[in-house]
Order: C-alpha cells, then sequence, then structure tokens
DNA sequence: GAGTTCACCTGACACTGTCAAGATGCGGGT
DNA sequence: ACCCGCATCTTGACAGTGTCAGGTGAACTC
C-alpha cells in the first residue's frame, strides 16, 4: 500500500524534496522577502504552480522548510547532548551546535524564527519546534539535577532559547557597529562561549 | 533658506509623517509581509506613486518607519536611565522600557530587526540605533562602576540586548508552546523581570 | 484494457513595486 | 503683476508575483 516516503519517483524524481532545498537556497541569497514561489519552481525546473500541489501555498512550502531546520536543530542539539556526561559542557556544547546549525543553513534558520512567514498552526512544524526546543530543557534540566535543585529550568531555557536566537540574528549588525564605532569585534563563536559561561555563572544563585 | 523641516504645509499637511504612520499601522496589523506601499498610500489617501517621491522606494518608507522605532526606543530607554540613581535599578527599568516600547509599536519594532527590509546602510537608521544601543552599553557602564570593575561591557550589552530582542520575538511563541504544554504560562513582563535578576546575577561573577 | 487518481501544466486574474511622463499648485525673482 | 522654476503628486504602463480553474498525460487498479 501507499507508503507516502514511496511515492516520490515520477517526472521528476521527488519534486518537493527538490523544492523544499530550492527555497532554503533560495533564502539563503536573497533573505525571506528575495524569496518568490515561482522562482523557486524555476530553480526546480518545473512549472509556477507545481508547488501548489504539493504544499498548498507559498506560506506552505516555507512552513516545510522551518519544520526542516528545527529538525536539523534538534539532531545537532541531540549530539551536543551526547557528547559529554558534564552537563556543563553539555550545555556549552549546545550553545556551538545551535550557533553551528544556524550559520551553515541560513535559509532554514531564517525562516524558522519569521513568525508570519510560515504558518505556526501547522502540526509539523509544532512538533519539530518543540522537539528541538526540548533537548534545551534536557540540557538545563540536567544542570538542575546536578548543580541547583532551585533552578527554574522552564525560565532558564526561556532566556537562553531567547539569547541564542537574539545572538544569532543580531551579530552580524553588531558587528557592523563595532567596526565603525573602532570598537573589538568578536566573532559569534566567542560570543557564544561568552554566552555559555555567563548564563552557567548565573545558574549557580537563579532560583 | 529651506529647513529640510519646514516644507511641511503642501497639499497634504505633511504626507511624508502620514506614511511613516500609516505604514507603522498597516505592518503592526498584517506583518512585515503584509505591508504594501500601494495599500500604505491608499491609507494615506495618495496615489500608487506618492510614496517613491519621498522615499525612494519601499524599503526607504520602511527604513525611515525603523529609524523613528529607534529614536522612540533611545528616548525610553533614556527616561529609564533617569528614573533612578541605582544602576541596578536603572537596569531593571531599562528591561521593562524595552519591552513596553515594542509592545506599545509593534509596527515599528518588527521592521527595525528584520535586516532586509530595511536599508541597513542608510545613516540615519544607525545613528538611531547606535543611540538607543548606547544607552544600554551606558547602563551596563554604571553596574561596572559602582559594583564590578572586570565586567566587559561590551559582551554584557550584546547578549542583554540580544536576549531582550530575542523574548520580544519569541515570547509569542513560547507562551503557544507552554499552552500546549500544559506548563506554566510567564508573561512577557515577568519574564523580563526574571531576566535582569538573572543577569545582574551573573554580572557579579562575570568578566 | 478501461477508468480513476495523481502529478503537473497552461492560462487567467488581481495585486505588487518601480519607472516615465504629465498635471498642479506654491514660492521667489523681476 | 507676472511668470517661471520646482517640488508635489497623479496617471499610465511594465514586468513580476500568488492563487485559482481547468486541462493533459502518465501510472496504478481492477
Amino acid at each position: 500500500m501507499n507508503d507516502t516516503t514511496d511515492m516520490t519517483t515520477y517526472h521528476h524524481g521527488d519534486l518537493p524534496a527538490v523544492l523544499r532545498a530550492a527555497t532554503a537556497e533560495l533564502v539563503a541569497e536573497c533573505g525571506p522577502h528575495g524569496f518568490s514561489l515561482r522562482e523557486a519552481a524555476r530553480r526546480a525546473g518545473v512549472s509556477h504552480a507545481a508547488p501548489a500541489h504539493h504544499f498548498g501555498s507559498a506560506k506552505g512550502l516555507l512552513t516545510a522548510v522551518a519544520t526542516d531546520g528545527f529538525a536539523r536543530l534538534e539532531a545537532a542539539l541531540a549530539a551536543a547532548l551526547r557528547s559529554s556526561d558534564d552537563p556543563l559542557e553539555q550545555f556549552r556544547a549546545c550553545g556551538s551546535a545551535y550557533v553551528a546549525t544556524a550559520l551553515a543553513h541560513p535559509g532554514h534558520y531564517a525562516v524558522m524564527f519569521a513568525d508570519e512567514l510560515h504558518d505556526s498552526e501547522n502540526e509539523a512544524l509544532i512538533v519539530a519546534g518543540c522537539g528541538a526546543y526540548d533537548r534545551l530543557l534536557e540540557s538545563i534540566g540536567n544542570i538542575r539535577d546536578a548543580f541547583n535543585p532551585e533552578l527554574d529550568v522552564e525560565t532558564a531555557a526561556t532566556m537562553a532559547w531567547s539569547t541564542m536566537a537574539g545572538l544569532v540574528t543580531l551579530a552580524p549588525k553588531l558587528a557592523d557597529v563595532a567596526d565603525q564605532n573602532d570598537l573589538t569585534y568578536r566573532p559569534i563563536d566567542e560570543l557564544i562561549e561568552r554566552f555559555t559561561d555567563f548564563f552557567l555563572n548565573g545558574f549557580a544563585g537563579a532560583r
């Protein structure tokens, strides 16, 4: 019977996958605003209405790309958690993994946190997003268990998540500002390292 | 002689200002993606090509709105700094002021941090952005002077700025997630309060 | 081998941003 | 008083966009 993952080889091979890849590439090049459904179709070598058949609308396609991005992020964070037994080291690895995947897949990342570009109600997207976030909760939960039972994991995770997202999106702008003011420019890797140390420092006394 | 701020009362009164207001309102309603130059012109009661004359392009108009937003933010942060003599209290007030202005002017805020929607090279925008950021530097500089001469003000400001930006943009999404997982939902005001306490806690031992 | 379903195409519509060219009214110089 | 220059805004056109309706053909089912 029909396994949905098997109905691939038709005219084109696997058009949905090709379209998702083309979209990510296009957004990485031209930004979410420069993206165009027709251009994505063009790059995939199909007619302008082909994407709609698989994804319903432009938003649907972008939603699928965002879901892909969260899946990648979850995988990276999961690997970071497995990379060590020390909760502090795990958290540092999560920070590095977050920024690494964001920079490696800028097209995905740009869509993931642009609320109105994707359909926030989409179930697959929500599941993928929560999956990635759960890894961060897991990491901070490990820290709580090992060092500070008073730590409010929810709040700490919210702030860590926000800070990582903010750093990644603001880093280029901050670099520009630093350049123009003759200040020392800190590459984002170093910022993330500082960030994790700073947070781990703060975790000790937080409630 | 021509003072550019005086050439206001013509056919329309002050069309640039009306257009900026209409744009902010429109973005607040429909998001940056739902914004349309022609719709903004429509709301201002002028023809579809009128905005181009004052702002050059859609990006020019959005840049002006972003500049407005940074000016408002700087004013709010400056007021927060004046609100107390205690550096810690100043920092808390900055956090509250940041989120308050972001929520009070969602249209402006959405454009301010959407890198490709405005012209990042625009000088007025850069000046306004740096002006607001400088207030945060000032606040954290006061903390350094009063409590911890080892504190790296640049790095601390980068993280505080990123966290505030991240919190504001992610707050609604995190609220949804919390709702669906039956977790306790923290309103953003409380999150900001926690955030400032957490950072102040971290400042003590940071380098 | 006929019929149904899926995958994709063609064509059309209203909408968008931008440009060129024209109208319209204010201000300053004579 | 007049007129000219110029800033302001309009009109019209162009290419490009997302989405929908309907068509075409391949592939699987029975």
